[in-house]
DNA sequence: GCGGACTGCTTACCT
DNA sequence: ACAGGTAAGCAGTCCGCG
């Protein structure tokens, strides 16, 4: 693609009768030649462009699509034209339905038509009435009056036979209208379409289709339900991505109270600059220009191009002509920050709604023309952190994401935003905005690629699916099953009312049901250490067992007798669950073809780069997909699944030992779905894996295999050294991220050293090195030799408000009072460093504390236990390592 | 008044 | 706003102790 300069793009907007005109700007010459017509409607025929973005148009009140032509690298919107409207589903007949007043005569209310639909929860075919409206709000969304409040609140006062509200049904009237649309329509974000002659068809592209009928051939096996869900995954899986043409925006704010972040609702301070770095290499820095702001001596990289403002109402303009332009913007904390601060400071300079390019929200600031994209939202998400970038990145800040994703580091500010000279802030505002872009590109676009495939599979524009949790993901996808095969989706009171609660009984108070088997170790030292897994797990038993919360304690009386171990709980034989089919084919996909094809090292890298993004996104769902039947918050909540699929998951772990057993292979440990199996010979492996697929119909891999591990006594905690010689540490205190630097240094030398270990006979001189090592680690505490406090620090994460821990008030809430009181501003998810210490209450936030208060005692008890939970297995006793240094000293 | 046994709270981890 | 299970350290409580 060519390059485009920020403002080539512009809409015909009205001019505003203020002392300054959209002319004044100097890039509006540029602009003058090409401008486009606002809103940009798609022409009667459109080329191949992307669905990335769905709303309601209020104006028209149709369903809109934001459509991205990558070739151009503009967005085009397209208007529903099929005469679709909002609606609720109900059990009164439109006989029933015409007897409520506030129904019938609400300005919104359309029409009513009888249609027919499956009920899942009673498996059996339904009229009902479907209730159309004018627009949305009318369904639901305003406080009061709403046709789905008015329907049950009503009808009870106006029925001649006595009725009560819980009788009355209502459906999907909590669906969001565009989602609704989408589903009906059988659309598909993310996907590729183009428009002919006004209406919007799908594209189909010769080379994915192929590759999804390979995909196919390889479930040849499959049954033809199951090929069915595999061939629509295949498809929304293969074809291929956009370049994303995009720019990342930054602002800073001259606040006269440094220190406090700026309200950006009230947008009081001014806008002193803005940068904006854009895919296509565009770099720019807008400046405000202020009294006594010297330029500065610093110099930006010569591409960069830095324009001064006389007021920042130009400043202003010229920002909102980038976000007219772009369909892509990409922000850190856009929506709480940087874009409502834009628009709320417009709104006080006087600018009329229409020429603020940005829509407002409660929670999230969205863009009239194109796509933001805020990825603090995105960071921040749970699943992303833990299972797309494997916890790479620990707190949620600019500063902390880009350096462990990209290596990229923010400016350090010596001083506050007023301070500095024009150079000095254009060089840090324009390294933030260059950041922000980087998250989206580095890896060959990973973001915006992962983005593109989780909108696909939940069905969801790319605002919604980079802004929202996994269970809304979920969800979503299981949502769009139920139109597609004309079933109701269900309302989650019904669910629970027909599928009840849990039975078993959990370890942990305060939890719903019991889960996994975690099996006790055997302490020592082990060598080849084979670790056998099941693949995904829980999905696979979702898929094997039909699970679903229709499936589950179904009405059929001859499948009570399908009873899941440990449970009272029974399955259906007669009709797949939903989700056992689309959890079970993503699963299958997943192991069978995305995995493979991810290392495969015959493909081309951009290729191999594409599975690897779709194999880690299917594997962030389906990490979550059992999860999501035992959460309260989730629609399609069921906790009997939930218990289900736990329950089952114990019993295919049992089963694995004793066959092991019965096998004579020694089980040192398992936990959940993994066994950890002592010098297994080959045929031993090959004969668990067989008779695991055979019997359990679930496969069983050799994961990895340890040259050595090493067991404590404790669950969850051990350590093995892999025959490439890399280093597993699983739960020790040494690799827990609040522990001290001091600590966690002589931890990592002890791993060092046991990595270089090949065989028993090796531990003699290991053992002497590491007794070395902590006793190093001891004279040098006794006599507080340390390069800094800061290594003596604990780092804890605060849960929540210091204030609102009433019960009890652990040492880092202790820390964080103590700052308080200076002055200094405490949140929930701070991290609090500080120091043990002599005095009361023993303890001291790291900046306040000196080297003579520090409580060495406390730090020796914490280094016996660190390394008391491996030495024990070896051995050594902590106790006598620490001990004979004593008496070395008295000698 | 003080220390040990105990429970509960909190965080960080594992699968 | 995916779940439950485990470890560790500390805070707070109860009880015995001439």
């Amino acid at each position: 693609m060519t390059q485009k300069c920020l403002n080539e793009y512009s809409y015909a907007k009205t001019d505003r009768s203020k002392n300054m005109t959209v002319e004044a700007l100097p890039s509006m010459q540029a602009r003058k030649e090409e401008k486009r017509a606002f809103p940009p409607f798609a022409p009667k025929n459109l080329p191949p462009s992307y669905f990335v973005s769905a709303t309601y148009n209020g104006k028209n009140g149709k369903a809109l699509i934001k459509l991205y032509e990558p070739t151009s690298g503009q967005i085009y919107f397209w208007c529903d034209n099929t005469g679709h409207k909002p609606y609720c589903l109900t059990n009164l007949s439109p006989y029933e339905l015409e007897k409520i007043n506030r129904l019938v005569h609400h300005p919104g209310f359309d029409r009513f038509e009888i249609v027919e639909k499956v009920d899942p929860l009673l498996d059996r075919k339904v009229k009902v009435t479907k209730v159309m409206a004018k627009d949305p709000l009318a369904i639901g969304g305003r406080a009061t009056g709403c046709i789905r409040d008015v329907i049950p609140e009503d009808f009870p006062k106006v029925s001649k036979t006595p009725i009560s509200p819980e009788q009355i049904k209502v459906w999907e009237s909590r669906i969001k209208y565009y989602q609704s649309y989408i589903y009906d329509r059988k659309l598909w974000p993310g996907m590729i379409y183009e428009v002919k002659n006004g209406d919007l068809v799908p594209k189909s592209l010769e080379e994915a289709e192929e590759t999804t009928q390979h995909i196919l051939n390889v479930f040849e096996n499959a049954t033809s339900e199951e090929q069915q869900y595999v061939e629509q995954w295949a498809r929304l899986l293969e074809y291929p991505a956009p370049r994303f043409r995009r720019v990342a925006l930054d602002i800073e704010v001259h606040s006269r109270i440094p220190k406090r972040m700026p309200d950006s609702r009230e947008a009081a301070h001014p806008i002193v600059c803005v940068s904006l770095c854009g895919s296509e290499g565009q770099k720019k820095v807008l400046l405000l220009k202020r009294q006594s702001v010297r330029e500065g001596t610093q110099h930006l990289p010569a591409d960069v191009n830095v324009e001064y403002f006389e007021s920042e109402e130009k400043l202003l303009m010229a920002v909102f002509d980038a976000l007219w332009s772009y369909p892509f913007v990409i922000t850190f904390n856009g929506d709480d920050f940087d874009l409502r601060y834009l628009a709320h400071r417009a709104q006080n300079f006087g600018f009329q709604r229409s020429e603020i390019p940005i829509e407002i929200g409660k929670r999230v600031c969205l863009l009239k023309y194109g796509v933001h994209i805020d990825l603090y939202k995105f960071f921040f998400n749970r699943s992303i952190q833990i299972y797309a970038f494997s916890n790479r990145y620990r707190d949620v800040k600019l500063d902390d994401v880009s350096e462990a994703l990209t290596g990229m580091k923010k400016i350090k500010l010596e001083k506050t935003i007023g301070e500095l000279t024009y150079t000095e802030l254009a060089k840090y505002c324009f390294k933030d905005a260059e950041i922000t872009l980087k998250l989206t590109s580095f890896e060959d676009d990973l973001v915006m690629k992962l983005i593109l495939v989780l909108a696909r599979i939940s069905s969801m524009p790319m605002e919604d699916v980079s802004r929202q949790g996994v269970s809304r993901w979920i969800r979503n996808f299981m949502h769009r099953e139920h139109p597609r095969t004309n079933m109701l989706i269900p309302n989650a009171a019904d669910i629970l009312a027909t599928k009840g609660k849990t039975a078993t009984k959990a370890i942990i108070k305060g939890k719903k049901y019991k889960g996994a088997i975690v099996v006790e170790p055997v302490p020592g030292v082990h060598f080849n250490v084979a670790v056998m897994d099941f693949p995904s797990l829980y999905p696979s038993i979702m898929k094997v067992w039909n699970l679903g919360y229709q499936s589950i304690r179904c009405l059929h009386p001859e499948c009570r007798t399908n009873s899941i171990p440990d449970t009272p709980h029974w399955v259906c034989t007669r009709k797949r669950a939903l989700e056992s089919l689309l959890i079970g084919s993503l699963r299958d996909l997943r192991v069978r073809w995305y995995k493979p094809k991810s290392k495969d090292k015959a493909l081309q890298a951009e290729l191999r780069n594409w599975y690897k993004v779709i194999q880690g996104a299917i594997k962030v769902i389906l990490n979550a997909s059992y999860g999501v039947f035992g959460a309260e918050s989730f629609d399609l909540y069921c906790p009997p699944v939930a218990e289900a699929t736990a329950a089952i998951g114990r019993h295919s772990i049992t089963q694995i030992i004793s066959k092991a057993k019965d096998l004579s292979i020694q089980v040192l440990y398992g936990d959940t779905d993994s066994v950890f199996l002592k010098n297994p010979s080959k045929e031993q492996i090959e004969e668990l894996a067989q008779w695991t697929e055979h019997e359990l119909k679930m496969s069983l891999d050799v994961d990895k295999v340890y040259r050595y591990a090493v067991f404590s006594s404790r669950k969850k905690n051990y350590l093995g050294v892999l025959e490439d010689g890399s280093v597993d540490v699983k739960g020790l205190t040494g690799k827990k991220r609040h522990i001290p630097l001091f600590i966690k240094k002589a931890f990592d030398k002890m791993k060092e050293r046991l990595a270089q270990v090949k065989a028993p006979a090796d531990f003699e001189s290991a053992k002497k090195d590491i007794r070395e090592i902590v006793r190093d680690c001891y004279t040098r505490l006794k006599r507080r030799q340390w390069e800094s406090l800061s290594e003596l620090a604990f780092n804890v994460v605060l849960g929540a408000a210091p204030q609102s821990y009433t019960k009890t008030t652990p040492q880092h809430v202790k820390a964080a009072r103590i700052l308080q009181e200076k002055g200094k501003e405490v949140k929930a998810g701070d991290l609090m460093s500080f120091v043990k210490v002599v005095k009361e209450p023993h303890v001291k936030p790291v900046e306040l504390a000196t080297k003579n208060e520090i409580d060495v005692d406390k730090y020796v008890a914490y280094l016996r236990s660190t390394f008391d939970q491996v030495l024990d297995a070896l051995g050594l006793d902590v106790d006598e390592i620490i001990g004979l240094t004593t008496l070395e000293r008295c000698m």
